[in-house]
DNA sequence: TCAAAAGTGTTAATAGTACACCCATGA
DNA sequence: TCATGGGTGTACTATTAACACTTTTGA
């Protein structure tokens, strides 16, 4: 076989990226998704998608899906699996890859975000999605639930300086299940790369909770998973 | 945009599975390696790997490139990553989805892999492969090595009946440390998925150790990770 | 009878879990 | 002064880690 027969002989396909845009509100995860106001599954619920292009690489292709939809260019994202069914989708055949992405819901472009038609879902109140995406939620989910029992990841859900209490919501839901205050304030105490601002937040209580920042340095230096 | 045009707008790429074929012999952990004889890259060393074809799944595409070197169609076989960097084939753009496989290294048929020019090389041992390669490897090594902990992956590198000193050597391979006798076989018997055969295997020692076997119903009714 | 691998329990250390009250403050 | 969320320590339990000798048997 000469060797330019060697690719030419073979299909190429579709290749799409799929993205998981996880947000942390009112002590629950939520979900970014469209209600699609375009073809195919027009009206439907789906994730934000889109085709990988020439000249662009796969985990780039996912940050300007993502950035299309919030306007944010740095986030945390993650690829999850590749999902290369037949059928998957009912008009041609797309190989997508799904990527989650964690996202301090404070700061998205809501121009952006309203221009797509999307919306932030209470995770427990996500609809039905199009295609297989309802799959690559479950399979995005517990892949960031993994992650956060082994490293910090969640703390890219909060805004730079948070206190304890909202941290240990955050976890209660990204685990889904309560945490013990004190035995949570112990195990945040010995992790030296989480360290008091100095600032304090008085929004939810008279007293005002110390506030807290992720130390990206000393992290780094400890374990580096 | 008309519905027929959402799809054709956009590139389609080649799509290739590459595929890190574990096995486990003399103590150790071992990777199936083609000294390519043919084009691009030949005489280097890569992974088996193949094309997706129109009418197959990626998971098949990965059963099938597997198959074809080792002959064994029932492999337990995952997932790992899709790398799809601009330049990570100087040939053409492909993209590439790594799947690990897990094989009895006492049952491929060694007239196709000597047909493939593959050869069994010990982990330490791994020569450098092209492409991204070398990446894809470690990346497979690590999941592998997670999942074995979390569930009993590792033994579909062992027959169907294996004694305990075995399991120990494998397990040993696989974390790549050592690890305790008692403490070890305590574990083992509190896992009653894995039984006694009732078998002896007398070709090690005089005394003769017990065979053991996993019983799939049994672990499926008790965990399911 | 001895070499070589198989098999077997106890104790100490560590990690994880359960649990309830006082504190500081502004309205 | 009191309602509200913030902050703190100890005892118990479970898990994991360390450790060395006896058994069996065929050559």
């Amino acid at each position: 076989m000469p060797p330019e027969a060697y690719y030419s002989i073979h299909p190429k396909f579709h290749s799409a990226v799929d993205c998981i845009i996880f947000g942390f509100d009112e002590g629950e995860l939520s979900l970014l998704l469209l209600q699609r106001n375009f073809e195919p599954a027009k009206g439907q619920w789906s994730l934000m998608g889109g085709f990988v292009q020439e000249g662009e690489s796969l985990d780039d292709a996912a940050r300007r899906v993502v950035e299309e939809l919030t306007g944010l260019d740095d986030l945390y994202m993650r690829q999850v699996h590749t999902y290369g069914d037949l059928g998957r989708d009912p008009g041609e055949r797309v190989l997508s890859t799904a990527y989650y992405a964690l996202v301090d819901i404070k700061k998205y472009d809501r121009q952006l975000v309203k221009a797509h038609n999307a919306h932030w879902v209470k995770l427990p109140d996500t609809p039905h999605l199009i295609f297989d995406h309802d799959r690559m939620v479950k399979d995005a989910l517990r892949f960031m639930r993994y992650q956060a029992t082994v490293k910090p990841v969640g703390i890219n859900l909060l805004p730079e300086e948070f206190t304890l209490t909202q941290l240990q919501a955050l976890y209660e839901a990204i685990l889904g299940e309560p945490i013990d205050k004190r035995n949570f304030r112990k195990r945040i105490a010995a992790m030296d790369y989480i360290e008091k601002t100095g600032g304090i937040d008085k929004t939810l209580s008279r007293k005002g909770a110390a506030l807290y920042r992720f130390n990206r340095d000393k992290y780094d230096g400890n374990f580096k998973i």
